[in-house]
DNA sequence: AATTATCCTATTGAATCGATAGAATTTGGG
DNA sequence: CCCAAATTCTATCGATTCAATAGGATAATT
């Protein structure tokens, strides 16, 4: 299950990318528009930043802002930054491997047999889907609904 | 993630579906043989008798045993038996759909769009892995396991 | 200097995870 | 019919993580 910081970053990630402006933006600006509480956002931004996803300027005028292009941001990035490897066991994870303690040897083990062939389906699908491919869907998305407003007037 | 406790019902199934014997497995030898604590392991199979996967026998001579085929049982019914919905996120569950709270309009909503990829994805994988499945894929991996030893020696 | 925003530390309440203890119940065998 | 062996039930526990809040320190712009 994804948490919800890491959807939170997420939303506060494709909020910016969609602005695509130089002026920052405030974090209280951020938190309303997107119904987030704002010092829980204000934790999320920072280690965002600290990630190097974001860069933020202080003082008046002040705010946060991203520091890649929406196209070098993969979704896959962000939630292993918040919330850690999208492999279901460690002992198929390829950014944290671990070793099974319980597990006699990895080759023959059934669990990790198939779980390997889950984590390589998210991280197919997460690791080669960027801010920007998901923007351009969200477009898609909402061109089909204005569609399909002028269908049912 | 996984959690310990899908995992040693993952093993405890497998190793059931390995003896395919008539005779039930006692609760005490299959945590012996799997190194799963007793008393976790007790509860463990409690709840998957109760979602139809074994049966029991009390009393001397007692023990588990698979009710259903292993053919008949995917790793995708055990895994949500035990820590419940494959999705990332409610909104994109089929088994367990939860409309999201702070999304205005869910067929636009990005994050949303993504992880219903991903669910598809990690549901492919599982729902179309059986424990029949698993079992031969292992005993391939031992026997090629062999040939490697062979050619080492 | 005043304003505005980021940055830091600490704490909280709730839920979940992993596991244990002890007793109750059922069953088959002698 | 009683005993031993097994499952079944109830309850609790400590530790960790999750989600969020509070309050103030620090830094930078005008």
């Amino acid at each position: 299950m994804l948490t919800k910081k890491a959807k939170y970053a997420l939303t506060a990630i494709l909020n910016l990318a969609r602005k695509h402006e130089d002026a920052p933006t405030r974090i209280s600006e951020l938190a309303q528009e997107e119904n987030i509480p704002q010092k829980f956002l204000e934790a999320i931004l920072l280690e965002l930043k600290k990630h190097g996803f974001l860069h933020s300027k202080k003082g008046k005028g002040g705010g946060y802002m991203l520091r890649k292009s929406p196209e070098e941001i993969s979704m896959g990035d962000i939630i292993r930054a918040i919330d850690g490897p999208l492999a279901p066991v460690p002992c198929v994870s390829q950014s944290a491997y671990q070793k099974c303690s319980e597990c006699k040897d990895e080759r023959t083990c059934g669990i990790r047999i198939t779980m390997k062939d889950v984590r390589d389906a998210m991280a197919d699908v997460l690791d080669n889907t960027t801010i920007a491919d998901v923007l351009r869907r969200v477009e898609e998305a909402e061109k089909a609904k204005q569609i399909e407003l002028v269908k049912i007037s």
